[in-house]
DNA sequence: AACTCTCCCAACCGCGCAGGT
DNA sequence: TACCTGCGCGGTTGGGAGAGT
């Protein structure tokens, strides 16, 4: 026996949506809300729709965040970026461009961009050495903005240059994290972490000496370890700091070479984040939520 | 002008999952 | 534990609009 139908097919309208349906759904969300619940919310509502239908159209057109029109270069960058890593989860995708809404983007990539990245149009973070790092970039410290509804805590602070796109390696002498010292115990049960001043560690604070084994996480690049800064080869170095409740939390990443991140147009793509909290918000982070310190 | 083809996107479909009973 | 119901997601389709002939 089949899937029972999530509502009666022969008494409800299929097709395109009326301006007067559009209105009627609108004015009755603005008042009411879903109720919690979209399959009777039709009947309320005085449309002779399906309830998934009513939700497909308030979501995907009706919504009053949606954005419409074209899409910039930047998020065709993202988006392609975002595929090349996750493939097509493009709620998760679209999670990262505001007011685009999934069925947007997959239509987007679909019909245009598809073609677009074959033709090789559109920039695409690899592991190339196109984001080979120069450390004789003026250091700073990079932060998460406050607040950020990653839930990504601002204990973890990375190394970098002047911008997102100046990010360079960091040589252990260079090393330093910066975090919240006032709410660490409850960063990781925490969806929001909230700022409240950053405290620095210098880096004679800092464990150097743990490596995290990526036996479970396939072959990252190679970054040269002929150099002063960090070497990863085929392991992730993370420097965890060795101060009670942070030394889980803090750690300064490696830039630029697949894993942990990836420094991406506008933003910074974090795999083992991505893996913690796909459905929200993917790991991507665009370079405006971040704080620079310097 | 008429017809055909291609593109685009709104809408539909069915499945998996989560929550409730 | 099993079943039911509703939600959310990704894949697919249908038809309108515009381009090409």
């Amino acid at each position: 026996m089949g899937r029972a139908p999530c509502c009666d097919k022969a008494n409800v309208k299929r097709g395109p949506w009326s301006p007067e349906e559009d209105a009627t759904l609108k004015s009755y969300l603005e008042a009411h809300g879903t109720g919690g619940n979209w399959i009777a919310l039709p009947k309320k509502a005085g449309l002779r729709r399906c309830g998934k239908s009513c939700r497909l159209r308030w979501l995907n057109y009706l919504r009053p965040d949606i954005k419409h029109g074209g899409f910039t270069e930047d998020e065709d960058n993202i988006i392609c970026n975002l595929y090349n890593e996750i493939g097509s989860r493009w709620s998760v995708i679209a999670s990262q461009l505001p007011g685009r809404t999934d069925n947007d983007v997959k239509n987007y990539w679909n019909t245009k961009l598809k073609k677009k990245r074959l033709a090789g149009k559109v920039n695409v973070a690899n592991n190339s050495s196109s984001n080979t790092m120069s450390s004789s970039n003026t250091p700073a410290l990079l932060g998460f903005a406050s607040n950020h509804p990653s839930g990504l805590p601002n204990l973890d602070v990375y190394h970098c240059g002047s911008s997102v796109s100046d990010i360079h390696a960091f040589t252990v002498a260079e090393c330093q994290v910066i975090y919240d010292g006032a709410t660490t115990a409850s960063v990781h049960n925490s969806a929001y972490y909230p700022y409240t001043g950053f405290n620095v560690i210098k880096s004679n604070e800092i464990d150097v000496g743990s490596k995290v084994s990526t036996s479970s996480i396939s072959n990252s690049s190679s970054i040269s370890s002929s150099s002063s800064s960090l070497a990863m080869d085929d392991k992730a170095s993370l420097l965890t700091c060795n101060r009670g409740t942070l030394d889980e939390a803090a750690a300064i990443m490696d830039f630029g070479f697949g894993f942990p991140c990836d420094i991406v147009n506008n933003g910074i793509w974090f795999q083992e984040r991505a893996q913690e909290n796909p459905l929200n918000y993917g790991g991507y982070i665009p370079s405006s939520d971040f704080n620079y310190i310097c």
